[in-house]
DNA sequence: GCATGTCAAGTTGTG
DNA sequence: CACAACTTGACATGC
């Protein structure tokens, strides 16, 4: 069965995060900062509960948290954490509310941290910050119960196999809170399935099988070929496997696809994946109204009970 | 009130 | 060579 999932936001139910810049931050005194963050960060783990219930309602099966839930927190001027704020102890207590709640209505939770966590960088400082970043979602996947953090693998700098090479040194570095999550996905310009596979298994590391990118950006795998291997992956792991679901905003001819549709066109969601015990992320503009409607136009084809 | 420009970070492809 | 695209907002500012 499949489990459909959204992503970080909602465009009708009233549920909202907040964010605030370095920029805004630096013109405060710290403990102005810690009380302007602590708001905001208590704000947050809220409407996160306030997500899981509404997920929950909607007969969502997952929901992937937006990266910035407690924004700036790694940054080297404004960085904190949660025992420097006034409210840390209630948020951390809300997050403890969160991972229970999602543990018992079998929501699967993860992170996707963005562009800037690039593990395969010939920059050293990159790296570290990347490292840094997610060390971060780590400690709050634990806090929440995520069991996945998934990344790209990050540029090719000309010369794709050095990329990887270096990626799978930091890979073997990472601090088992990191790896024990961290999961890999094929990009819509860099990497394809058929170049991550073979890093992925040789490393037991699950991959993310994003089927959009793979149509932006093909190699010689099919669809069926892909799901299968990268299902390999998930198995060896021992987690259930995930996958990502998009429809182009202006259809499937030149130039490149890329800007996702508020909906998903049924008819892109591969045969092969009906009735696959799996997460399927939903990337669509419409958020929530948009995974309703996917669950709502598989039960029609009868082709899912999820 | 409402419109507008800005926001930590990386990399790639386009114009 | 500069800039938009990536998950897009949300926010502070200025009218």
């Amino acid at each position: 069965m499949l489990r459909l999932g959204l992503c970080c936001l909602f465009k009708d139910e009233a549920v909202s995060f907040r964010t605030t810049t370095v920029k805004v931050l630096a013109t405060l005194p710290r403990d102005r900062q810690l009380l302007k963050l602590s708001e905001i960060c208590l704000h947050n783990a809220i409407n996160l509960k306030l997500a899981l219930e509404a997920v929950q309602r909607l007969g969502i099966g997952a929901f992937r948290i937006m990266s910035p839930l407690f924004p700036r927190m790694t940054h080297p001027e404004a960085g904190y954490s949660l025992e420097n704020l006034p409210d840390g102890e209630i948020i951390s207590g809300t997050l403890e509310t969160c991972k229970h709640f999602a543990l018992k209505k079998q929501i699967r939770l993860s992170f996707h941290p963005d562009q800037f966590v690039v593990l395969s960088s010939p920059h050293p400082a990159v790296v570290a910050n990347s490292i840094l970043e997610l060390k971060y979602q780590a400690r709050l996947a634990e806090a929440v119960g995520a069991d996945v953090i998934n990344i790209h693998a990050g540029g090719v700098y000309g010369d794709k196999r050095a990329a990887l090479k270096r990626f799978a040194e930091v890979y073997n570095a990472l601090p088992e809170s990191v790896r024990s999550r961290l999961s890999l996905e094929n990009d819509d310009v860099s990497y394809t399935p058929g170049d991550l596979l073979p890093l992925c298994e040789q490393y037991n590391i699950p991959m993310v099988y994003d089927v959009h990118h793979h149509r932006c950006n093909p190699d010689n795998m099919t669809i069926e070929e892909a799901t299968e291997r990268a299902g390999a992956t998930w198995k060896a792991a021992g987690l259930e496997q995930q996958c990502h679901i998009s429809s182009p905003r202006s259809g499937w001819g030149n130039p490149a696809p890329r800007p996702h549709a508020d909906y998903i066109d049924p008819a892109d969601v591969p045969d092969c994946w009906i009735g696959r015990q799996m997460t399927v992320d939903v990337e669509a503009k419409a958020k929530e109204l948009a995974v309703v409607r996917l669950i709502e136009d598989l039960k029609l084809l009868g082709q899912t009970s999820c």
